[in-house]
DNA sequence: GTCTATATTGGGATAGAC
DNA sequence: GTCTATCCCAATATAGAC
């Protein structure tokens, strides 16, 4: 990973458009970062610009996340109760954001300038939400108000994740410092009525 | 309201603020959209620089935010069934989050550079969701997975929260097409076992 | 493929007339 | 308190040597 100059650069300008914005990442910080002498315009020789430069980091990161078999949930056990495969669901939901983290940060901050390209993750997260959380979670639970209204109830687990997970990034601590694993499990423990 | 430049320099700039972000946003523009001649310094015969308005802004939003009764939750009526009163809350919480709708996107951009202004808004947050959702939620809810664990509940609750609010302003929809009074009942439902 | 050097633009900020 | 005019610097981007 990160053998060439065009890897370096795309490496350390994630981590500066995370860190301070795109708008506010001078090209010439991005050279000084990726080992360039900064002010030259060495970064020209490998991107026609900074905006060609976060398209490329985007497809990059996405490809990236989609291959990651860490994210990928196993299939539910023999046996298995409902609430713990649904725990299960919620956990790698939020180990795929994660692995989003860096992109979805950007795109946040981006979305007014680059939308076609903030449209596109928004398909990967509605998809894989859709997917995955929502068909097991109208399948397998009996819960009263998940029968009632079990579209509501997918968009209540789809907030809550999303939630969990943007208030760990921007406050850099977990809500009333509740850990990703005991948040999984009340979050899956309500949906299913236990 | 706005009867001075001073005050249309700040509504401008806010509203500039949230569709393009604070260092995308030069002074001229705000200049113009503020009706002042674009290029000349008259901004700065209002404010030091753009950080100070920045600053100003964010002291505005939230002593306004903070005042607004709509976003006080009023008490609980006798007879009134748990999931009722945590409804009406939900929904309240959400109304706040929209009334500090502008401010909160700002500083989310803004968090790398302005920190001490972020925290402030965290403190109120955080001391509006502690004091009010989760004292709520802990005294009036019998479901098991409440009463095992209240703090990851009270996580589960303010995420969910947090997350449908994000999902509508980032996504420009409704999670899964549920409008806010569905999410709340549905949240309600959820955490009070009914 | 990186360097030094530089042309050029755009935005931050000030001076001084009105 | 707003204007015109201007200074200054930071950032984009290019040219050409090595």
């Amino acid at each position: 990973m990160a053998v060439g100059t065009r890897d370096r650069i795309m490496d350390a300008a994630l981590r500066l458009f995370v860190e301070q914005g795109v708008a506010a990442t001078p090209v010439t910080a991005i050279e000084a970062a990726s080992g360039l002498s900064p002010g030259s315009g060495s970064f020209y020789r490998h991107f026609g610009n900074k905006q060609d430069l976060l398209t490329a980091v985007v497809e990059r990161e996405m490809a990236k996340a989609r291959k990651d078999p860490a994210t990928q949930v196993s299939a539910a056990r023999p046996g298995e109760l409902p609430a713990d495969v649904l725990a299960r669901q919620i956990r790698a939901d939020l180990d795929f954001l994660r692995d989003l983290e860096p992109l979805m940060i950007v795109l946040m901050w981006e979305r007014g300038r680059a939308p076609e390209v903030a449209g596109r993750v928004q398909e990967v997260m509605v998809e894989r939400g859709i997917e995955l959380g929502v068909a097991d979670l109208l399948t397998s639970v009996p819960a009263a108000a998940v029968a009632d209204d079990p579209a509501a109830a997918a968009g209540v687990m789809m907030s809550a994740v999303v939630g969990y997970f943007l208030n760990v990034h921007y406050f850099g601590s977990e809500p009333a410092g509740v850990g990703a694993d005991r948040f999984a499990t009340t979050l899956a423990r309500l949906l299913t009525g236990r």
